[in-house]
DNA sequence: AGCTAATGTATCGTACACGATTTAATCATA
DNA sequence: TATGATTAAATCGTGTACGATACATTAGCT
């Protein structure tokens, strides 16, 4: 009330919130096809570029620490979307490698980033408004 | 590797999701002296703007459901921060009002949004393209 | 009035996030 | 080469998110 600064509308970081779960479900239909979810699908991508990382290097990519990670993959691994392999150089690191299962599922998944472009959010969103907002973030991002 | 459109770096739900991480840690150092955490301060600020709102209404602005909100009140509840009162023409609807506790937060609050943009954020992040992001993304919340 | 649909909240189960701590392996250096 | 510091994962506890469902109350209709 007496306060504008406090004033919802007036927020930055509440909106960056809100449109990161808004956008997170508009993946669920896409997701639930590949039987993953939104954060096991970022692991997937920092994979499939490239595989046999350790946790920690997964970790630096998607700003996850292994408190979240181990979890997710150990969930991972009992789909058989992974194996969990100790590494004989340094005995500390556990080296993520996709299954065969998970690397054929990049193909299909490969059509998702299209489908989401082209569908809702293409409606009120250009696609030069998209780049400048992945941009600003980055900037964000790579500061932190 | 072979799908461009799926290199993280081409993404632009990672970007939102993580800068949104990465901001509400930023929050972190303010929220604990209040003894909040971050989803608790979105509900106060709503509530500072007009207190005694349905769960319905609450959630509506926070984009939150019931089975998301409804244990976040309680738990704001037993701090002594709001009531929860069944209403009186709507017996469906819960009615939630703050308590003086939580009123006289606002003024200690009234700080923090300041503190942020003038910390780190400032030095790599315009206030214009705060406001255009802001801007953007607020568009994109609207439409859904 | 009586009955069905719609609405508002709560509950349950699963999966994150993340601070704090623990454990094991490696490094650094005296 | 012992040994204290650092590093990589895992574990633990608390607090969200959210789909699915249950339950009570109200609205709408005949």
């Amino acid at each position: 009330m007496a306060y504008e600064q406090l004033k919802l509308d007036n927020q930055v970081c509440f909106p960056l919130y809100a449109t990161s779960r808004l956008i997170i479900n508009q993946y669920q239909p896409y997701l639930q096809k590949l039987d993953i979810t939104y954060p096991q699908y970022l692991v997937l991508l920092v994979l499939w570029e490239e595989d046999e990382l350790s946790v920690k290097e997964i970790g630096k990519k998607l700003i996850l620490n292994s408190n979240t990670l181990t979890p997710i993959l150990k969930r991972m691994e009992k789909q058989e979307l992974l194996q969990r392999l100790r590494s004989n150089e340094d005995e500390r690191k556990v080296i993520i490698k996709l299954s065969k299962k998970a690397k054929d599922l990049e193909k299909e998944a490969s059509k998702i980033p299209e489908a989401l472009v082209n569908g809702k959010i293409s409606e009120f969103v250009t696609k030069e408004e998209m780049i400048h907002l992945r941009t600003l973030l980055h900037k964000i991002i790579d500061n932190f």
